[in-house]
DNA sequence: ACAGGAATTTTACGCGCGTAAACTTTTTAT
DNA sequence: ATAAAAAGTTTACGCGCGTAAAATTCCTGT
């Protein structure tokens, strides 16, 4: 690597023999060059090592190489998991991927697709907070910017939505428990801030109905992400009052499952599939600790890379198609049943 | 609000009745010019909802606004977490955070500070994937960029380091569990990611030195950040060897003492400190989950807030000192001892 | 009312690169 | 070999704002 530094592109242009539109070029799209020319500029490059000016690159480009993320709470290792895979896809298309978190708060998830207008993405991948959303904010953004919902679809916003199907997951784990067990009553939070919940209560009284079943839904108190706690509190309230009205209860999701199983811990409830056991405890969306509680939780898992990369499929060809589709989708992608020993 | 579109700050400065470059100081810093003035651009904001162009405004100043903030491992929520405070410090003090995780691979630290340095932030907030990272890659990053590591040390990188204080964190578990029941075994990874691991090693060792008992640390195999996993291989090992050497297991961290947990449920040994529980388990972090833990899970808590924000005014001084500081220094916090059934 | 300093305006330049147009060279096809 | 097409070069302009210097206006205290 040589000493001296370059400063910018015009200076690099010149040591590596080429002009300097050409070298923007190459930056733009080194495939959008002559084989010759690019590796003469990539020769240049192990020589100088330069990288042109990211705030100047975009200043003046119709559209920027940069893809917005934006999930509602990072905190979820959910959300972790999906972020990783869907920043990887990013970055081998050649974007340059910007990860935000809503941490659970509208003014926060405002406040960041504000900055991302003002950043001009590409695109952006947005998993809302849900019910808590402000409709009228989002419908904005997506007027300025191609937007590509995912994980909780908010009707009619953004150009498509990806996203898993809340009557797989809740059909595969009604028919498993109701076949090997007593049916389930279904456990969920009475104010859910996911649209999701909401399906997945859909879906559980439809099936129990076609399975000729009496639907038993429980709603407990509480606000916010703290799903667990949430859970847990719930549990407990039930487990005192001994008002649970059968041996086997479908969770809205894993992390309300999570929080329930410690509150059968705590109250001496033995969970379980097994002969001796007291209760059985389902859920849904294959949390990355689900494998880990106690017992291991049978669950309906995502499919974390299906859904992962449809969504950037889908915004990579919304980009491509000038930012607009013709009508909105929506990809649903079927859960695979977990059995664990918890159901 | 207006219909015309304001398309530029000399636009904005027309209307508003200002001159461009007032205009261009009030968004640099609202408090440096006259409230007067502030009033009227305020004003004149409220009807043209007017937002200065990033990309310009960075191109040609001497230091952004921007502030980098790189974790280890986003789908841990500790990681999560501790982003999440750090990010709001960052937003109330008018900078522009960004997010970015090496989810545990070090390309991917290294291009992720290959990036931040043609971001051109005011200051980085790393922590490093720790005994994985590529020293000279960050010892080369931290001479351009002003940058405070956090939670996990790498001597002599950076201006600053601000942790917790392992010493505190096992000196507490220790003194806690020796003195209700039989000394605690230390339980770990035989080549720990992270560099806290070692320095709870040592203090272990102290601990039980200074007290006069006998240590016995108990090395698992297993590599990568998925920690549970390998703290229950480990655990399952153990359990059917009936090798371990004591009824008090102490975890190096939160992550595998959950994984542990797990093995022991799986294995019928009854965790807990009351009577008729054959193991005690007690750990380091108060990892979110910790208190959902069957049983919940007895740990020394890191102080979230107390790191956070000394990480942020740390960098924060560092940045108006221009970069750099006289000397290295470095801020340890102590542990709270989080008494819950597992010990 | 007035001096003195602070705040603002004017004027002017440049940052680093995107991009367009016209021209020249190289490659490909006939 | 020659024309057509593709790729590269030259030239030139502009993006939106930071910033510096000089001129002007404003505010504060007396």
């Amino acid at each position: 690597m040589s000493d001296e530094q370059i400063r910018n592109m015009e200076q690099f242009a010149s040591v590596s023999g080429i002009s300097r539109p050409t070298v923007s070029k190459y930056f733009n799209d080194p495939s959008s060059v002559r084989k010759s020319t690019r590796d003469r500029i990539e020769e240049a490059l192990e020589e100088h090592d330069f990288r042109p000016n990211v705030y100047a690159m975009n200043q003046n480009r119709r559209l920027t190489k940069t893809i917005g993320i934006v999930v509602p709470y990072l905190a979820d290792p959910f959300f972790g998991e999906i972020a990783r895979v869907i920043e990887r896809r990013c970055i081998e298309a050649g974007f340059t991927p910007h990860l935000f978190s809503s941490h659970g708060e509208v003014a926060l998830e405002n406040e960041i697709l504000d900055g991302l207008r003002s950043l001009k993405p590409a695109g952006v991948l947005l998993a809302p907070l849900g019910r808590l959303s402000d409709k009228s904010a989002i419908e904005t953004f997506c007027k300025y910017v191609p937007t590509v919902l995912f994980d909780s679809n908010i009707e009619g916003m953004g150009e498509a939505f990806v996203g898993s199907d809340n009557h797989s997951f809740v059909s595969q784990t009604v028919e498993y428990l109701s076949r090997t067990g007593e049916p389930p009553c279904f456990f969920e939070m009475r104010n859910p801030a996911n649209p999701n919940a909401n399906k997945r209560r859909h879906a559980y009284l439809t099936m129990m109905e076609r399975l000729s079943l009496e639907p038993n839904v429980i709603k407990i108190d509480g606000e916010g992400w703290a799903f667990e706690e949430i859970g847990r509190q719930g549990g407990l309230k039930l487990l005192a009052e001994k008002s649970l009205p059968t041996d086997t209860v479908l969770c809205s999701n894993d992390r309300l499952a999570i929080g329930l199983l410690s509150a059968c811990y705590e109250a001496g409830v033995r969970v379980g599939r097994s002969a001796g056991c007291d209760l059985r405890v389902a859920s849904h969306d294959d949390h990355p600790y689900a494998r880990f509680t106690c017992p291991p939780l049978t669950t309906a898992a995502h499919d974390y890379n299906a859904v992962s990369d449809q969504s950037f499929e889908t915004l990579y060809r919304l980009i491509e198609s000038g930012g607009r589709f013709d009508g909105r989708t929506e990809s649903l992608y079927p859960a695979r049943l977990i059995m664990r020993e918890s159901a």
